[in-house]
DNA sequence: CCAACGCTCTGCCATCAGCAGAATCGAGCG
DNA sequence: CGCTCGATTCTGCTGATGGCAGAGCGTTGG
């Protein structure tokens, strides 16, 4: 896997990457159940360490490899895909009762 | 990139894995917009074969990648998991109206 | 203090992402 | 019909990275 073009000069990097996305809602998950890496990591078949770094968007993990993760978190693909989209929807400043959960879930996930 | 540990036995694979997901979406939008591989490709700075690749599901392709390709297709990777999210929104048997669009795109696809 | 736990860091290598050249296919034309 | 051309897919290759094992770090409780 290579590294893809650079962007044109001047265009800094704003739009958060996929596997930035899927680590994101892969931890709030995890936290969510009240798991660590090793319980989590242990069911989907990879090792802790490796969760560890797809949670925090430091590798692109193969199809495969999000489709057992996801499923030792008793989710589907479908199910992270549209939890990813639902949090697209509110790309505004946080409002009263929705910004409460995803606070929540940042402090957690931090 | 390794594969995935196996699925227990007797659990054929339903779902489709993200790349496919991915891959279908951007052959639609790129068909969409009445484009060849190669203007897509060459626009993106990916091989025209590389492209193909992705949009039938037969690599993984780095999320730096997945960027640069919707970004030459005009849309941001938002965009696309919202699309993909709307479609997966519809699992059932196509109805009248929303169909219609839908089998014009897979028969643009094919 | 020390052990246990959860997570991250570091270094490694087998696999595959990404590609160039070749092959195939379908449409259009003389 | 044969030929040309453009679009797409096939094939083989290699450098980069996905995925991991061992080590390191911080926190907590006895």
């Amino acid at each position: 896997m290579h590294a893809a073009p650079a962007l044109p000069p001047g265009s800094p990097r704003r739009a958060p990457l996929w596997r930035h996305l899927l680590g994101d809602r892969l931890r709030s998950a995890r936290h969510r159940r009240g798991e660590t890496l090793g319980e989590v990591a242990g069911r989907a078949g990879v090792s802790p360490q490796y969760l560890s770094e797809i949670e925090r968007g430091l590798k692109d993990p193969s199809s495969e490899m999000v489709e057992a993760i996801a499923a030792a978190l008793d989710l589907t693909l479908v199910d992270l895909i549209r939890e990813i989209s639902r949090l697209l929807l509110a790309p505004g400043p946080p409002r009263a009762g929705q910004a409460t959960e995803s606070v929540i879930a940042f402090a957690l996930a931090a």
